[in-house]
DNA sequence: GTCTATAGAGAGATAGAC
DNA sequence: GTCTATCTCTCTATAGAC
């Protein structure tokens, strides 16, 4: 999960990091972009935005990251962390292969309901990603491309636990896309209905949707 | 469908049309939009590339589309308008209505297979749809939204058809969030499977795959 | 660490020739 | 219809004071 962009601690090495204060302020950035980000997209986020929501100059925001780029690096870092720092203790657990697979994607729902910027911030990566150069999201997914080859690897050499012979990449991508769009596309498309996607039933009943799908393309009978 | 944008056409009211010439031209310059906007979204597309990729020079888009705003709004007003071209009549015949559904999950399956950028263009609007100002493509949905109500409310008059008594709006989010994501996500997160979802088979496996989940969602059972 | 001031690039829009 | 030339604005990044 570490950036191949500096991204911020200009000092140098190994010296004592940097004082509280300084720490607070390089979060506050950190948090105040991780929104802006979600609702402009790269392109359209103007760091003197960021820097006003933090109530610091746009060139304070220089001392931390070096540019722009090197900003948003940080955010996707942080954001995709916490995913994997939800999504790895589920599937690396010593329960059946099954159990571990809902567990993983019940912490999914939680984290993209909790983390409101993350579906969106996931929306732009994902559209960006086919562009010329990529995207900056790629440098961050490693970790979980490993991690879903380890598991699977591991879950071959038991006896028939899934006989759905499902790609776990597309399991993954169905999912994904499945609780994404219902809690950025709903509110926005139907806007009439007045729905919250995020209120805590209306997201229960996604995760248990979303439950019967994976035991679905599992090849899991019933729900 | 119709753009609450002037979308060129600049020559004033009702006049003979334009020169074939001058149409090809237009056709050309959307066409070309339509592409780097799915590639770079909105802010971060430059009129330049549009123009270079039709061989015009940049002002003389402007004699087609009054500015960048409007040419957006003209390639959303196209790609939307032939989805609906699509879904309309499958939701609108006269079969009984899960089989009307399953005509249009296909078609939604086929549509975005066949217009490449469409995903991608779905992606950023969905994401900017949440922000301060909105998204363009809000001006475009209308049709759908009572296209849904117009069907859902016929069904409703007709004995038990549908028992899942699921919202059609999480329905449509879900389909459509796991086939843009299948589409876009895939071959990017996980480059190394080389996998190419726009080839004819894996297209197939994911209309049945989506298929199932609408049955899924709609209450039905078995597949 | 945070600021002011400014340099410099980029891109959209406009005017007007052909 | 399409072009060249230019205007103007916005935004990033830098320099350097405090």
């Amino acid at each position: 999960m570490s950036s191949t962009l500096d991204d911020g601690d200009h000092d140098g090495a190994g010296r004592r990091r940097t004082t509280p204060k300084a720490e607070r302020t390089r979060t506050a950035i950190l948090e105040a972009a991780e929104q802006v980000f979600a609702e402009r997209g790269f392109e359209g986020t103007r760091l003197e935005d960021v820097a006003e929501r933090v109530g610091i100059r746009r060139a304070s925001i220089v001392y931390y990251f070096r540019d722009k780029a090197a900003l948003h690096d940080a955010v996707l870092a942080a954001v995709l962390g916490g995913l994997y720092e939800v999504i790895e203790p589920a599937l690396t657990s010593r329960a059946p292969m099954l159990e571990r697979i809902d567990l993983a994607v019940s912490a999914w729902v939680d984290y993209v309901g909790q983390r409101h910027t993350f579906a969106r911030l996931l929306l732009r990566e994902i559209a960006d990603a086919s562009g010329p150069e990529g995207s900056a999201m790629l440098r961050h997914t490693g970790p979980f491309v490993s991690l879903v080859r380890r598991v699977r690897d591991e879950a071959r050499g038991k006896p028939g636990a899934i006989h759905g012979a499902v790609d776990p990449a597309h399991l993954a991508s169905t999912i994904a896309g499945a609780t994404v769009f219902f809690v950025t596309a709903m509110p926005k498309l139907f806007p009439a209905l007045e729905f919250d996607p995020l209120a805590p039933e209306q997201l229960d009943a996604h995760r248990t949707e979303v439950l019967r799908i994976t035991h679905r393309l599992l090849g899991t009978n019933g729900d």
